[in-house]
DNA sequence: CCTTGACTGTTGCAGTCGCAACTGTATAAC
DNA sequence: GTTATACAGTTGCGACTGCAACAGTCAAGG
């Protein structure tokens, strides 16, 4: 009796394994637009991002929530950034703990150069689904990201 | 005339970034079954996971196929696996220069415990999603799989 | 004012990773 | 048999990462 049948798991059709997979897939895949031709890593591209969005200054903080990205990280790719000057730091007026960030022209024109490229590349990379499949994907990114409490990132 | 508007990217909106981000929520919320409980972190339970599906040995070769993990990356995580006594090595007979690994008694039971485990965290996680979107997600990766070539990995 | 606690950003340190070089083995060509 | 090439797995090394400790700043309470 009892010796019950092992229950087995297939890596394969395990979701957190595939997640990984096709997440640092898709990654590699971009990261040659910007890796090799501006000299930058995926946590500068974030940055980078983060601050293109907006005209306004950022602080490092705002960064870190808004990427979810561990400060020690943020701050070394700021650093990076500064070093190519692509991103200029000023302190905060009324609050002289922060570090206030933003783009400098030359980090503007590299993000105006980027965004479009990278684009590209994820529009190639989803030509594989349909537009109700894509819409689909969005949905389920969505609603599994609220589950993570992914997504605050407030303006 | 010119001075086109600069395109812009929401990064919350980039599908490698939420893929990214999914996928490392996703594998810190199961690692806690298997880190402190076990002792071993993500690649070793790659190839414990991969060991554990079939009942005779496998080459380490054929696990950095199956997982699409590098090989120092396997190599370090089998001898951690073995200094635990859950992997056993031996030579293989047709090819020396191959190494076969199996499970050790000791390493099925922990296969045969933590796989009911992860299986439960990961429907926890699933369960925000009704049964049609769960076959939705499953298809899409397929689908995205397929396009990046990630499916080999025959028996 | 002064103390306490909280917060922002930086950095030293230890752990992990991928690359490339290396050892040992197999296979093919001659 | 000998040589050359290809392959499996290991390891040294440099690069990157997260944690925790730290310095500087702010806000509240006595």
């Amino acid at each position: 009796m009892s010796k019950r049948k092992v229950e087995r798991l297939n890596l394969l059709k395990f979701m957190p394994f595939r997640l990984n997979r096709l997440a640092a897939e898709f990654s590699t895949a971009l990261a040659v637009e910007y890796m090799a031709r501006f000299g930058i890593d995926i946590p500068e591209w974030r940055v980078l991002a983060t601050l293109g969005l907006y005209d306004t200054p950022r602080s490092a903080q705002y960064v870190v929530r808004c990427t979810r990205t561990h400060k020690s990280r943020i701050s070394r790719a700021v650093g990076s950034l500064v070093a190519l000057g692509y991103v200029a730091r000023a302190e905060a007026i009324d609050d002289r703990r922060e570090v206030m960030l933003e783009l400098t022209p030359k980090g503007r024109a590299v993000y105006g150069e980027l965004v479009p490229l990278l684009l590209k590349r994820e529009e190639a990379i989803l030509s594989c689904l349909s537009a109700e499949e894509r819409a689909q994907l969005d949905h389920l990114m969505d609603k599994l990201e609220q589950s993570f409490d992914l997504v605050q990132c407030e303006d």
